[in-house]
DNA sequence: CTATCTTTGTGCACGCGTTCACAAAGACAT
DNA sequence: ATGTCTTTGTGAACGCGTGCACAAAGATAG
């Protein structure tokens, strides 16, 4: 998922390329590019979808959305699929990027060379802390703050990206789109609010950790209902696991006759066998 | 959201939590948290909703699937939430985790206070580079890989991470899942193949810039060639990004009769309008 | 030109996820 | 108790995305 979002008609889509569909073709892109090293001519939709990582049948009704760009009985010409693509998504086009906050991650984004190999040109390192300014990361000197207007304005950047901490996020993406970013892409752990029109997508470490762990936890509880599972991987044995500190409190009573439903919160649980309301140590935080 | 599924029957869900809910539980779990130190009691569907960016609506059918926790007239009492949503994603033990690749991106995530936060405990840096190895990043001495097998075992890791360039992360992953481990997290811009009952999600923010870019040139109103402009979005824009370079190589006939295919292809198009952000999950399951 | 084989493009059905809308539960006042 | 007001929990409708299955397009061989 992308970010909080609040806008958006949802039966929208008159006409467009489906989201599902948009967010694979820069996978199918990667795919094609490294054929197109090989100087491979044409690939099917099977050999394709394989390497993707697709369903082949869903890449072909993907590709279906552009145009017909195939050939039965022979498959698809590599590159006019890239050209296709990539005109699709904008990547004829050169796109100016300023990423604010260049701490461990903003460094780690300038440095990274997945950027320019897809048309993403850096144009830009914003940072607040004085000290930082003028040092040269990944080869460009980083501007104070005071410059992120000029800067976006000057380069027509309509796309920033934001790695501060979570409590200037807001602030930050309030100046971008003030000065005309329309486009933002936030690794700071917050729920950015932005005005309509302007597009956030974010990216999460966190939370996709506490979504495996919520499959693994399955996985080596082997419960699927109501939760209290157990630790006790199914891998060698966990030594650091257990209990460590607990900065959680149990449940407990917190609040009104809160003692009460708890129990009784098993009155309404599908499937799953009462009496059970687990309660383990808890463990957690901050 | 959760969109692209492969494994993991979906069926086989049986009496579990939606997996689109999964997804949106580390987000109720910040608001949550933020609250809690605030000292908020309860929180309606409504305000939580609101700040973590969804609906309200589906705010409390998320929270109906893990039972009757709210109190009608009141809302739901923050603490015993945060329990229970800690509870069900499995917070409330610790998982040790492994990091493979401290380079940029790997250090930056070695320094990324979000983990220990959460639970989540960095139980050892892995690097192939001999020079690496009792280098000391966030506090930790970065170990050669022939020490990959050794701790993911001693320490019952079953949560790996990989930074490592491209190339290496197959070979990394296939390490890792015959050592034990049973869900990672790749930052490598490629398709892991795991096996059966091993969980891959993955974060690529070249695909993220890539879909923001896709967007973003539909609100600049030009779409090249085969389609013609589109209503601006909103936003009074200045068509920001001038158009510099030219990353990719025009079409061009490369193979059979493909020119004549070019211009036909506006037969399919049909009309559309922009406006919708797709809320694709930034990160999808793999 | 006809037959056969390969692979695309898509109609269709199904299930998940979202959202609306409202009955009912409970708080609170009288 | 009874009534009013607030907010939850959920039934139901709907739209999107997925994947099957197959007709049709085109390549290729004879
Ligand atoms: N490091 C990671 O792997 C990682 C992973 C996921 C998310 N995050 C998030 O990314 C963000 C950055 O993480 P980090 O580890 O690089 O932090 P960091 O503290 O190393 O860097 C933050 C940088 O932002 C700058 N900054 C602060 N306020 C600013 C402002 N208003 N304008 C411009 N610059 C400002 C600081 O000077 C600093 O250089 C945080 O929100 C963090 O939660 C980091
Ligand atoms: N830097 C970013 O912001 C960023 C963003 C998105 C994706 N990525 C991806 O993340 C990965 C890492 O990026 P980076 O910028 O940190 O690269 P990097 O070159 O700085 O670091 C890679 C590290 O991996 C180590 N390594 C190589 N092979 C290994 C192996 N087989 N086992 C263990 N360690 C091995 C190298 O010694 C090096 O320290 C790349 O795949 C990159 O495409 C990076």
């Amino acid at each position: 998922m992308a970010t909080g979002r609040n806008h958006r008609p949802a039966t929208s889509r008159s006409r467009g390329i489906p989201d599902a569909t948009v967010a694979r073709l820069p996978l199918y892109l990667r795919a094609l590019t490294a054929l197109s090293e090989r100087s491979v001519p044409t690939v099917s939709s099977e050999e394709l979808a394989s390497a993707a990582g697709v369903n082949s049948a869903k890449l072909r009704k993907d590709f279906s959305y552009l145009g017909s760009y195939g050939t039965r009985g022979v498959g698809y010409d590599v590159e006019y699929l890239v050209y296709q693509i990539s005109r699709e998504l904008g990547l004829t086009q050169d796109w100016p990027v300023v990423i604010v906050g260049i701490g461990n991650l903003g460094a780690a984004l300038a440095n990274y060379g997945g950027f320019a190999s897809r048309g993403f040109r850096v144009a830009a390192l914003i940072d607040a802390d004085p000290a930082m300014a003028g040092k040269p990361v990944a080869g460009i000197a980083v501007q104070h703050s005071d410059e992120l207007e000029r800067v976006i304005e000057e380069n027509g950047v309509s796309i920033g990206v934001i790695a501060t901490p979570a409590a200037s996020a807001q602030p930050v993406a309030d100046r971008l789109v003030a000065a005309g970013v329309t486009s933002i892409l936030n690794f700071a752990p917050t729920v950015l609010s932005v005005p309509e029109g302007v597009d956030v997508r974010k990216v999460d470490l966190s939370i996709e950790l506490q979504i495996l762990a919520f499959h693994e936890q399955r996985k080596s509880g082997e419960l699927p209902d109501d939760g209290r599972a157990v630790p006790g991987t199914d891998i060698g044995e966990d030594a650091g696991g257990g209990v460590t500190g607990s900065p959680v409190a149990p449940p407990a009573a917190s609040v009104t006759k809160r003692t009460a439903s708890a129990a009784p919160a098993a009155t309404d649980r599908r499937g799953d066998e009462p009496g059970n309301d687990g309660d383990l140590p808890a463990v957690m935080p901050a």
